[in-house]
DNA sequence: CTGAAAGCGCTAACAA
DNA sequence: TTGTTAGCGCTTTCAG
């Protein structure tokens, strides 16, 4: 490819490759002059480094991973953005990997993560991943892991979350008293520990109103929309019908949405309904979706700044470093 | 990091790490024992391979860059699912670079991919991309590039884009059989191939019902929603407010709901509104939003699939291949 | 079928 | 302040 490089450079310069190569990295020990010469003739030469050269030399990469089980809802797009944000403010590259909400996917990712692709890992686990075990391997390698949002019990690291135990209880609490008697909640896999969370603050709000807690109102949830929507549609049709829901995940929210109008339940009149979302439109949503929004950008920007805090400091400890960005409830016509 | 290297593998095995490479990489020229040993012993010693230190010696990255305004909208992100499932199945690795609709910045990502960051490249232009320099360098380096969805003219090389003009074609065709007889259309920057094909087919909808183009109901719109919204809710308060709107990209046609409610104008008495959307909420808005849906995920798994054809068959050319994937007239209630 | 040797492009000791 | 040298970990001739 007749690549210019840092030899080729040198030798038109009449230089020595280190000199060079120092020269780019501004180093203190070359000269004002020699500097400027070899800027020049990089820029004429448009000269651009191998990247993976320096990466094998010196070790790092420059380059962040985000793992992510998908990235077709608002909640990972708006973190994507805040992640990808604070990176490249710091000079990194994001590596986005999907897992496609797999565990084992997840663990052959983070195993080839061991080869020191990425100087760092920012992660929301899969609703199936219970096994700790990769991760811990690669904290011992010394790569600092960072999760968000949907964090794994097991692992002592840094952690950005929002305040799902609570924002479960305000959302219940506020169905409470928007009058709802017996109210479903949609819950992903249970081993997730935002999922965990979610219904804690569930129960604890029935309790704190004198609710009898009943198991068969929490109702798990696939992945697989066509299915969630016939178990919503089946419970819509019963005679006990709850009369109100919360969706914990946006895509649920959208599946209640359907299941009504496909079963003539009116909300808020028959049911009401909340759902865990960052849905731009939940405004426009008919009727408006009583929200509970979760802070997607700032808890991408916080968890990437925590990770390049541990990049730049190898002292820095990320161990018992818990952020929680609170959500906020945002009443809307859905349940009035 | 005291890293397991082939050489330590070689060492374990007292094979040579030139065998042990070829072993690992299934060589024909290995024997069936030996790669068992090897694969074996790599293992035990859970070895990674230093992916850098194989681009280095390869030249070759296996990872492709995905170049995107933003990843904040629903169409974004959808593609990048798409491009991530075909990538993923290649063996191969996604950065995701943000321009943030900044020449600038994408200008800077470009070059610095002629380093030999990524084998190949995706890319959705920024709205301001006029200069297809970098664009062109990339290519005589030999880095295949594909545009998906904003291409850029000027180069010759893959494009997968949805018919524009059609499919504007069809919203206006759609809105004039509505009723509607002064049709706004929200543009954003003119210099964007995908908003000058809608803006051509919606002119030539309009003179094939024999309504003459008014260049005052081309509205151009920013990035800045704030902005937007004061110029639409100044529309809305106009003696002659149109009657039909054309959001040609989803965030205006989520602020066009957003003036509407502001202004008090009703949807669809007042004004009928279609959206270029892939919002998954369309059809539960109030009301529902007539939609000219693009096929996202498709789009960024062709524009994928493509590109790893080129990657693949070095002979394999890019050039005046255009993919259209057609897009979608949904009507919903918003244009009743 | 296996091994020795060279080198991808860069950087970091160390010497001058 | 600049240069020499070695080597990051891997792959690829080429020789055995």
């Amino acid at each position: 490819m007749g690549n210019v490089t840092i030899r080729i450079l040198a030798r038109h310069l009449q230089l020595s490759a280190a000199t060079v190569s120092k020269a780019l990295a501004d180093s203190h020990e070359i000269s004002g002059p020699t500097k400027k010469r070899v800027l020049e003739m990089a820029a004429a030469l448009n000269y651009t480094p191998n990247p993976y050269a320096s990466s094998l030399r010196r070790k790092k990469s420059r380059t962040i991973a985000v793992i992510l089980p998908e990235v077709a809802d608002s909640f990972f797009s708006q973190a994507i953005n805040g992640i990808e944000a604070i990176a490249q403010d710091k000079g990194y590259h994001v590596l986005v990997c999907l897992t496609h909400e797999r565990t084992l996917k997840e663990q052959a990712i983070l195993h080839e993560m061991l080869g020191g692709r990425a100087d760092g890992i920012l992660i929301s686990v899969t609703s199936e991943t219970t096994d700790p075990a990769s991760i811990l391997e690669l904290q011992e390698k010394g790569v600092p892991v960072v999760f968000f949002d949907r964090v794994c019990e097991g692992i002592d690291t840094a952690r950005i979350v929002t305040d799902d135990a609570q924002s479960a209880y305000k959302a219940t609490d506020h169905l409470i008293r928007q009058g709802c008697k017996q109210i479903a909640f949609l819950a992903i896999s249970e081993g997730l520990s935002i999922s965990h969370q979610r219904i804690e603050g569930y129960k604890q709000a029935l309790t704190a109103h004198g609710i009898r807690f009943n198991g068969s109102d929490i109702i798990p949830c696939t992945h697989d929309a066509e299915e969630n929507l016939r178990s919503l549609k089946k419970i819509m049709r019963q005679q006990h019908r709850p009369d109100g829901i919360i969706a914990s995940v946006e895509k649920l929210a959208v599946q209640v949405y359907q299941a009504c109008r496909e079963e003539n339940i009116r909300i808020p009149e028959d049911i009401k309904v909340i759902g865990f979302s960052n849905l731009v439109t939940a405004a426009y949503l008919n009727p408006a979706l009583t929200t509970i929004t979760q802070p997607a950008f700032e808890m991408g920007r916080a968890a990437a700044s925590l990770l390049f805090k541990a990049l730049g400091n190898k002292s820095f400890s990320l161990s018992q470093n818990i952020q929680v960005i609170p959500s906020e409830l945002q009443v809307r016509d859905s349940t009035h």
